[in-house]
RNA sequence: GCCGGGUUAGCGAAGUGGUUAAACGCAUCAGACUGUAAAUCUGACGGCCUUGUGCCUUCGGGAGUUCGAAUCUCUCACCCGGCA
């Protein structure tokens, strides 16, 4: 993998580029398209294709556990596997330490409300799952499909990443909650950090010696403290890192300054992807701050529970003021769903369960965040960022 | 015409003599969704307002038995079977 830099955005820690892959180049800044169980969720690898996705982000604990990396390697690797010929990427299962542990069952997510949870209610309703359990070798999981008890390690989660071939991978490390303390968030940091160290020296293992072919990004952590996010990207900067992840759980309100801090302190050649996030303001604030990719469920998820994006902002079309419009979803832009349905019919495939609305909506809201992120870039390299992020925000947040 | 079964919220349906009817589905109407346990989840769903520990209404219609009836009896209406 490389990575070469086009333009830097006067002022800013703004800039576009391309990162290069075995299986082609990526054009930055850019969306990448989420799917978890190699597959973007209702859409063929074509179809994600039109909608100007360059590349595709596929989960390891989710493989893992079905189908397993060995019938996705005997397959021939993700790519063959999911029969998509573009860059891919494999996160860590880092997230699951997350997801299926502090968060589970507590309404915690990527992006909290701001609100303080105190731990004894987050204890108090979590209290009865079988949830991960962390220690500084690794993570005790509990299969979500069938309760068997799995372990991933630093070790074990490149192992899996190199059987399942992705192009870029990622380091195992301790998604943490916002709600975190400092002292917690410290501790997170050095066992995150510690396994970066072992994550590395299991990559150049597999690797042989061969490091053309698969690229390892390190993660940033340390939740909402400067110091600990300073710390974090400082010393991950010094290791033998291709890339850089930016992880952790966010406050809405921190999300820039957190980016802010890491960026000033990871070395400008090297990529910086971050992790989950892809809101329309986000990813306005992340190519500010320094970010060169993200990925997101979100596009595809609130696709199929009836929301889409459009310039106005988002809406839930399966709600009645769309039931007889005769509008596309948005009349400035050029998807397929937008060239060919109106709302009415779109809002009927809702109502009526038809499976069909998944893929619509789908591809209309990976086109829209892509063409955006798309956008951004050709706002970089002509210098007018700011206005067209101040013109976009103020119609879609209005 | 006779015999049997039935009629509870927009629909289906629970409740079959004893706090305050309407559980549970579906439909409807909203809200949420950020490295996917997510085509999911949450809330509202007889009426009214001053939104409360509030008021009113309601088990096909009517009458009756009873301290008390959606529940038992009679009657009328309608629906579904079966037999003529």
């Amino acid at each position: 993998m490389t990575f070469k830099i086009n333009h830097h955005l006067k002022n800013s820690l703004a800039r576009s580029g391309a990162i290069t892959t075995p299986h082609g180049s990526i054009e930055t800044p850019a969306f990448i398209a989420v799917g978890t169980a190699a597959t973007v969720k209702a859409l063929t690898p074509e179809q994600v294709k039109s909608t100007g996705s360059q590349a595709v982000l596929a989960n390891t604990y989710h493989l893992h556990l079905r189908p397993g990396e060995d019938i996705v390697s005997k397959s021939g690797g993700l790519h063959d596997f999911m029969n998509w010929s573009g860059p891919t990427y494999t996160d860590s299962g880092g997230f699951q330490v997350f997801s299926l542990g502090e968060a589970f069952g507590s309404g915690v997510s990527k992006v909290a409300s701001g609100e303080e949870v105190s731990i004894d209610a987050q204890d108090q309703r979590i209290s009865n799952a079988k949830k991960a359990k962390i220690d500084d070798e690794g993570v005790s999981f509990y299969s979500h499909i069938d309760g068997k008890h799995l372990r991933l390690t630093p070790e074990n989660s490149m192992q899996i990443q190199h059987k399942l071939g992705a192009d870029i991978i990622f380091a195992f490390d301790e998604c943490t909650s916002p709600h975190a303390s400092h002292e917690y968030q410290l501790k997170a940091w050095e066992r995150t950090h510690a396994w970066a160290k072992r994550c590395i020296k299991e990559h150049h293992k597999l690797s042989k010696g061969d490091k053309s072919y698969i690229s390892l990004f390190g993660v940033v952590q340390g939740g909402r403290f400067e110091d600990l996010r300073r710390l974090s990207a400082k010393e991950l900067a010094k290791l033998d890192f291709d890339g850089f992840g930016i992880g952790g759980s966010f406050n809405k309100s921190d999300m820039g300054t957190a980016v802010r801090w890491v960026c000033e302190e990871l070395p400008v050649a090297k990529p910086r992807h971050l992790l989950g996030i892809g809101e329309p303001s986000d990813i306005f604030d992340g190519i500010e701050n320094g970010i060169d990719t993200f990925d997101c469920v979100s596009p595809t998820r609130i696709a199929r529970n009836g929301s889409v994006y459009t310039y106005d902002g988002r809406k839930n079309i399966s709600t009645s003021p769309y039931r007889s419009s005769l509008a596309p979803i948005d009349t400035l832009c050029g998807c397929y769903t937008c060239e060919n349905f109106n709302l009415s019919y779109l809002h009927h495939l809702i109502k009526s369960s038809e499976i069909l609305f998944t893929t619509l909506l789908s591809i209309h809201n990976l086109h829209f965040i892509t063409k955006l992120v798309d956008d951004i870039r050709e706002s970089i390299n002509h210098e007018t960022f700011y206005q067209f992020k101040s013109d976009f925000i103020a119609k879609y947040y209005r």
